[in-house]
DNA sequence: GCGGCATTTTGTAGCGCTACAATTTTGTAT
DNA sequence: ATACAAAATTGTAGCGCTACAAAATGCCGC
C-alpha cells in the first residue's frame, strides 16, 4: 500500500476497474465471487486494491444488494460481562455464514433500548438480538427476524426467546447443599425476573426435601451491598444458617463481607454458592463455586434461530431454555455441625 | 405507527413524500433541518413518517451526504472494562455534536486489530479511537482522523495520542506508602507498556526516598494468577516487606491471595495498593486502595482532539497524559512494627 | 395591486456499489 | 476448421438518500 494524501478522496471501485484495465463489475464479482474470475484479472484487481488500499464502502454496498450480512445485538449494559459470552457464542455460529455482529448497548439507566434498535435497525441489520428487557414496543414492526435473549419478561409470544434456564440453575444450586448435608440454608435474592426463576428452583427443590429455607432481600436489587445487607439480616435473624445461595456472583461478595464481618469462615461455618460463574468466581482468591448459565450456547443457539428465520421468515416462534452447569470451587463443603 | 406485514418491502423517504403530499426533498429536509420547514408540511410529513413506520437508511444517507456523523473506536477485549469509562467520556463530548460511537473489538487473542479499524473505515466513520496496542500499520492511510488512547507503543508521531499518566500514577502510589511510613515496599509488575510506567514511576519516588524496594514478576503477565506468584516469590524472599503496590487489581487479588495463605492479614501485616479503581477495587469486601487513571478524562479529551481533526484536518498531532487520582480505601495503613 | 425580498418547496443529479441480462472470449467435440 | 456450450466480462439501471440550484410561494409597504 502506497502512503496517500490523507485529504484524497477515497478510492472507489472505478478507480481501481480503471488501475486494473477492467471494469468496475469485474471488480466487484473480485470482491463477493472470486472463483469465478480469471486468475490473471483477479490478481491484477488484487493488485490495484492495494495499490490504491481501496475498501470497499459498505454504505454503496448496503444499498445496492439490500443485504447487509451483519446481525444487530442490542445488550443493557456493557459492564454486564455475560454479553461477551453471547456474543462469542453467536459469532461462532455465525462466521462460517459470513455473517457478523454490531453492538449497541441501550444506555443504562436511561432506558434507551429503542433508541439503541433503531439506530442498528437503521444500519440495515438482517437480524435483530435484544439481549436486555424489551420493553414491548421494540419487538413490533422491526422489519428483520427478531430475537430475545436472556430475558423473559414483555416478550410477545409470536417472537423467538432463547433463554438461560434460571429456574434449573436454582434446582442446582439447591440439590448441590442438600447433596452436601445442609439443611438450614439462606438465600439472597433479587427482584428481578432471572432472580425470581433462580429463587423458585432453588426453593421448589429445599422444600421438596424438607430443609429449613429463609429468603432475604426478595425486594431488592442485585449489587454486591445488597448482598451483603441480605446476608446481615439472615445471618442475624437466624444463626443457624450453614449454607447461603445467592443471585449471583457479585451478591455472593456481598455475601462474604457480612460473614466475614461476624468472624465466621467460608467454606468451614457457611458454604456459599454463586450464579454467573463470573471472572470474580473464578478467581483464584474467592474460588467461589457458582452456576454458569451456559451464555455461550444461548449465542449459539441464538445465531441458529436467526438463521433460520432469515431463510424463511415465515417461521413460527421459537422458545428455547439453555440447561445451566454447576461449577464447583473452594467454597461450598458439608456443614461442620 | 400501525402494525404492517413484516415481508413487505421498508418504506422509502418516497412513501413518506407521497402519503404527506410533498417532495422528497422536503421530508429529507424535516429529517435533518425542521426548522426550515413550515410547520403544516412539518407535522404532515411526522404524521406519514409515524403512518409508515418510516426509518431513514443510514447506508443511503452515509452515501449520499459522505459524511456519517460516527466515531469508530477499536478496543481489545470487552472484558477489559476500563473501555466502558473511556466511552463514556467520548460520548459526553461528542453527543452535543450530534455524533455517536460504533464499536468494535479486536477479538482478543487473534491480533485482528487491523480487520476492526478496517471494518470501523468501511462504515465510513468520521474518525477512528484505536484504545488497543496498534500494530504500526493500523495507524496509517486510514483516511480519516485518527487517535490513540490509552497505549503508547508503536504510535507514529505525527498521530494524535491521549494516555493516561502511568509515570504519575506510580508516583502517586508511592507517594502514598511512603506517607504512610512504609520503608519496605514490594511491587508486582508485569510486562506491558502501562506496567513499565507504573514501574518506572514508582520506582523513581520510592528509592529517592531511600527505601528498600523489591520488584516480581518484571518479565511476566498481569492476571491474577501472575500477582498470585508474584506476591508468593516476594513474600518468600523478602518477608520484612510491609507494603505491595500491585501494576493492575486484578494483581492485587492474586497478592490478597498470596497472603492469606501465609496467614498473614491487609492492611494489619501488609498493605496492599492497586491500579486501575475496577469495579474490584470499589467492592464492599475488598475495599482496595487503587489509583484511578480518569479514563473518562481521557475520552474526553480523545473527542476533543477528534472534533478538532475533524475540522482542521491539517492540524499538528497532539500529545496529551491525563493526571491520575488516588483512592483511598481500606488496604492500606501505617506499619504496625 | 404590485415590485421586491425572504421564505418555503421542488427537480435534478449524483454518492459507490451490485444485480442481471447481454456480450465477448474460451474450450471442446466433431 | 466449425459449431456450440461454458466461462468470463461488461453495460445498464437502479438501491434511498442529500446537495444545490431553481422555482414557487408568502409577505411587506406603498
Amino acid at each position: 500500500m502506497t502512503a496517500r494524501n490523507p485529504q484524497a478522496r477515497r478510492p472507489t471501485i472505478y478507480d481501481v476497474a480503471k488501475l486494473a484495465g477492467v471494469s468496475p463489475s469485474l471488480v466487484s464479482l473480485v470482491l463477493q465471487n472470486p472463483d469465478r474470475v480469471s486468475e490473471k484479472r483477479r490478481e491484477a484487481v488484487r493488485a490495484a486494491i492495494a495499490e490504491l488500499g481501496y475498501r470497499p464502502s459498505r454504505a454503496a454496498t448496503t444499498l445496492a444488494s439490500s443485504r447487509t450480512k451483519s446481525i444487530g445485538l442490542v445488550i443493557d449494559d456493557y459492564r454486564n460481562l455475560w454479553f461477551v459470552d453471547l456474543l462469542r457464542g453467536m459469532e461462532s455460529a455465525l462466521t462460517e455464514h459470513g455473517y457478523h455482529v454490531t453492538l449497541a448497548d441501550s444506555r443504562p439507566g436511561e432506558n434507551r433500548i429503542k433508541e439503541a434498535a433503531d439506530g442498528l435497525l437503521a444500519m440495515h441489520v438482517d437480524g435483530l438480538v435484544i439481549a436486555a428487557e424489551p420493553g414491548g414496543t421494540v419487538l413490533t414492526g422491526t422489519g428483520v427476524p427478531t430475537v430475545v435473549a436472556g430475558w423473559r419478561n414483555g416478550v410477545p409470544p409470536n417472537v423467538d426467546l432463547i433463554t438461560n434456564d434460571d429456574d434449573g440453575g436454582g434446582a442446582l444450586a439447591a440439590d448441590h447443599l442438600l447433596g452436601l448435608g445442609h439443611t438450614r440454608i439462606g438465600h439472597l435474592s433479587g427482584s428481578g425476573g432471572a432472580a425470581a426463576h433462580r429463587r423458585a428452583g432453588f426453593d421448589g427443590r429445599v422444600r421438596q426435601a424438607g430443609a429449613g429455607l429463609w429468603i432475604a432481600g426478595e425486594e431488592g436489587g442485585t449489587s454486591e451491598e445488597d448482598g451483603y445487607a441480605s446476608a446481615c439480616w439472615l445471618l442475624d435473624h437466624y444463626p443457624e444458617t450453614t449454607a447461603i445461595f445467592a443471585a449471583n456472583d457479585t451478591m455472593a461478595l456481598g455475601a462474604f463481607g457480612a460473614i466475614k464481618a461476624r468472624g465466621l469462615a467460608v467454606p468451614a461455618d457457611i458454604s456459599v454458592i454463586g450464579y454467573d460463574n463470573s471472572t470474580l468466581a473464578k478467581s483464584r482468591y474467592l474460588e467461589l463455586t457458582s452456576v454458569d448459565n451456559r451464555s455461550d450456547l444461548v449465542g449459539v443457539d441464538v445465531a441458529k434461530a436467526l438463521l433460520e428465520r432469515i431463510q424463511d421468515p415465515t417461521k413460527g416462534p421459537k422458545r428455547e431454555l439453555i440447561k445451566p452447569s454447576l461449577v464447583v470451587r473452594g467454597t461450598t463443603a458439608r456443614p461442620s455441625a
